[in-house]
DNA sequence: AACGCTAATCGAAACGTTTCGAATGTGTCA
DNA sequence: TGACACATTCGAAACGTTTCGATTAGCGTT
C-alpha cells in the first residue's frame, strides 16, 4: 500500500470509508491475512487418488456414478489427506449458502429467546446454519444488519422486524431471497408471515380483568408503529367497549419494550390521582419494570394492584405472585416460521404469500385479584 | 440425473449418504436451484463505467488510488445498477469470511442468553457476522455443529463446550482457526479462555449459608465432566471443610443442567430422612426445578428450606422469594471473549494462550433464612 | 532528445468448487 | 464387422472477487 499522495488518496478512497457506496461494512485496508497451512483441496484428493476433480466431485455429491474401484481410491485419499469440502467455494458456484439470516429485536426477551432456539433447531436439522442478529429495536441497525446478511448471500431471511419502512420492503419486492416475517407484520410488505392473534389475546386478557371486577385498567404498550401493538391496542379498546367501559387515554402508556420503559410507564400510571386497579404490560421486559415500580412505590401485587402481561416465561409459576400471562405458542411459532422458509428454499418460490395466525393462551395464575362483589364467571 | 443403474448407484454413491466422508451435511441431490435475476456484478459496473474490474475493485476497497473522474463514473454506475459486493466470492478469494461461530449448550439458559447477546453485539460492531449453534449439552451435536461451522469457513470460534474430547482438541491443535473457550475449560486443550472463578464463587455462597447457621446443605451440580463443575464442587467441599462440617455424599446430586434434572435431584434431597435445610443449585434452569419441587412437596422457601443458586437473572429481585444468587459478570465475560477472539483475528496468532478468570458476586437477597441462634456476621 | 520516475489503469491469473459436453471403453445386436 | 447404446471418466469453463505485474501517459532532468 502506498501513501505517497495522501491527500488525493483521502479524496478518492473516501467513497468506501464514508459508506456512500451501498457496500456495507468494508474491511479496514491494511488488514492482511493468510492462512498458513492451506487446507487440502479437491485437487489434492484427485491427485492422490489419480483421478480428475470432476470424479471426486461426482462421488462426493452423488451426482454421477463412479466405479467401485475409483470410489475406493477416492474415499481412501479423502481420509488420508483429511479433506474437507470448502463450503465457500461451493456456495459461490452453486449460488446457495445453506445459511439463513435471523433478526430479532432482543434476544434477551424470553419470547425471542425461545423462538430463536426453536428456529435454530429446525434449521440445524435441515442442515442450514443460522446467522443471528439483534436489532435492538432500532430501524437503522436493522437495515444495516439485513444488508450484512444479504452481503453474506443468505438463502433466506426470518425477520422480527422493527419499525416500518426500511429496506425490508425493497428486499421482499426484489424477491431474490425469500423472507418470512415473524411476530410482526409489515404494512405493505406482502410475504410469508407467522403472527399471533394479538387482538383476540389482549381482548381475552382484558375481559378477564373486567370479569374480576376491574374498571380502571392500565395498559402499557410498545411503540405504536408495529403491527402487534395495533392489534393489542384494538383488543384493549374492544374489551373495554364490550364491557361498556370508557376508553381513557390517561390509562394508556407507550414504551420502547425495555424494562426501563415499563418502569417509567408504570410509575406514571401508579401516580395517577385515580389509580388503576390493574395493569396490563405488553411484553416481558416491561412487566419487570412494572413489578419494580410497584415495589418501589410501596404497593404489592395482587393486593393493591393486579398485573397481567404478554409472554409467558419459565419462572412464571414458581415465584410469588405467579403472573397471569398471555402465553404465545413459541414452539409452533418458531416451527411454522422455519417451515415456511424451508418450503420456499425447497423451491416453492411462486406460491402466494402465506400468513399464519396463531392463538395465544391466557394463563390464569394469581397476580390478579377479584375486586368487590362480582360474578365469578371467567372465560379462559 | 440418471437413475439407470439404481443398484450400483446406491452402492457407489453411498459414501455421501452414509456420512462416511468427513464432509458434513451434504445437499440432497435433486435439489436444483437457480437465482432467476442474477445480481449485478462488478463486471457490470465496470462496463457501465467504461473501466476495468480491477479499477472498480481498487476504488471500492481503497487499495489503490483512482482518479477523480473514474471514481465519479464508477460511483455513479454502482448507484445506477444497484451493485452490491458478493461477500462469498470475496471470501473465497481472501480466505476470510468475517464470520465467527458461537456454540453454547442452551440459549434458553439466561446466562448464555446474556453472553450470546453481548458477544453478538461486540462482533456486530466489528463488522463480523455470528453463526449461532446450540449443542443441547450433547457432545455429538457439538462436534457436528463445529464441523458445520468450519465447513462454512468461519474465521474463529467461541465455544462453551460440552463434555470432554470430541473434535475440539484436534481443531485447536490444527490451529487453522482461533478458538476461545467460554465458561468451560477443556482438559488438555490449550487455547484462549474466559472462565469464572467457580471455586471461589461457590465457596462464598456455601460459606454464607454456613454463617446463617445451616449445617446440612444440599448441592445440585451438573455432569461432573466439565470444568466449572469441578471448581464448583471443590468450592463446596472446601467451604464445608473450613466450617468443620462433614462432606456427605447423599447431599450431592448430579443433573444434566435441565429443569427436570433439578426437579428430580431436589425431590431426592427433600425426601431424605434427615432433610437438608438449604439447597444450592448449580445453574439457572435447575433452580427452577428446585423451586417447583419445593412447591410440589408442600414446603416453602425460605421458611422451610433456603435456596441459593448460580447465575443471576432479571426477575430475581422482583418476585418472592427474591433469590440469592451468584451473579456472573456476563457483560465482562462476553466482552472479554469477544476481545480475545478479535485480537487473534486481527493477526495476533502466535501469542501464547491467555486464560481470563473473572470473579462472581454473591447477590444476597432473601431466599435463605438464618437458622437458630447464630452470630450474624455475614461476609458478602 | 533520451531518460527515469510516478500515477493511473488494466489484463489475467488465481481462490476451490460444480457441471456440461466430449472422449473413451465395453458390450449388444443386426 | 460395423453401428449403436450405455457406463465411466475427464477437461475446461464457469461462479465474482482480489491482486500482481505490466503498460501507458505525463513530466521534469540531464
Amino acid at each position: 500500500m502506498h501513501f505517497n499522495s495522501c491527500e488525493k488518496r483521502r479524496i478518492y478512497v473516501g467513497l468506501a470509508k464514508q459508506g456512500r457506496l451501498n457496500v456495507s461494512k468494508m474491511t479496514v485496508p491494511g488488514q492482511k491475512k493468510q492462512r498458513k497451512s492451506t487446507a487440502p483441496t479437491m485437487l489434492h484428493v484427485a491427485e492422490a487418488a489419480r483421478v480428475s476433480v470432476a470424479t471426486v466431485s461426482a462421488l462426493i455429491n452423488g451426482t454421477a456414478t463412479v466405479s467401485p474401484e475409483l470410489s475406493q481410491r477416492i474415499a481412501q485419499a479423502i481420509r488420508d489427506i483429511g479433506y474437507k469440502r470448502n463450503a465457500i467455494a461451493r456456495s459461490l458456484k452453486m449460488g446457495t449458502t445453506r445459511t439463513i439470516g435471523l433478526t430479532v429485536p432482543h434476544i434477551t426477551n424470553p419470547f425471542f429467546t425461545d423462538v430463536v432456539s426453536v428456529i435454530q433447531q429446525a434449521f440445524d436439522r435441515a442442515g442450514y446454519a443460522v446467522m443471528l442478529c439483534c436489532t435492538d429495536e432500532d430501524l437503522n441497525t436493522q437495515d444495516e444488519q439485513i444488508r450484512l446478511l444479504l452481503d453474506r448471500m443468505v438463502d433466506g431471511l426470518i425477520v422480527a422486524r422493527v419499525g416500518d419502512g426500511g429496506i425490508l420492503k425493497r428486499i421482499v419486492e426484489d424477491a431474490n431471497v425469500p423472507v418470512v416475517l415473524l411476530d410482526r407484520l409489515c404494512e405493505g410488505v406482502d410475504t410469508d408471515a407467522v403472527v399471533l392473534d394479538n387482538q383476540r389475546a389482549v381482548f381475552d386478557a382484558i375481559t378477564y380483568l373486567v370479569h374480576l371486577g376491574h374498571r380502571r385498567i392500565g395498559y402499557i404498550t410498545g411503540t405504536s408503529d408495529i403491527s402487534p401493538m395495533h392489534g393489542r391496542m384494538t383488543g384493549y379498546r374492544e374489551a373495554l367497549q364490550a364491557a361498556g367501559l370508557p376508553f381513557e387515554s390517561e390509562l394508556v402508556r407507550h414504551g420502547n419494550f425495555h424494562e426501563v420503559d415499563g418502569y417509567n410507564a408504570s410509575m406514571q400510571l401508579l401516580s395517577l390521582h385515580d389509580r388503576p386497579t390493574a395493569v396490563f404490560s405488553a411484553n416481558n421486559p416491561m412487566v419487570i419494570g412494572t413489578m419494580k415500580a410497584i415495589r418501589d412505590i410501596g404497593l404489592s401485587c395482587p393486593e393493591d394492584i393486579s398485573v397481567a402481561c404478554f409472554d409467558d416465561f419459565p419462572w412464571s409459576d414458581v415465584f410469588v405472585p405467579q403472573l397471569t400471562t398471555v402465553a404465545q405458542p413459541v414452539q409452533a411459532i418458531g416451527e411454522q416460521a422455519a417451515n415456511l422458509l424451508l418450503d420456499r428454499l425447497a423451491g416453492n418460490r411462486d406460491a402466494p404469500p402465506r400468513k399464519l395466525v396463531l392463538k395465544g393462551r391466557l394463563m390464569i395464575r394469581n397476580s390478579c385479584r377479584p375486586l368487590g362483589a362480582i360474578v365469578q364467571t371467567v372465560s379462559a
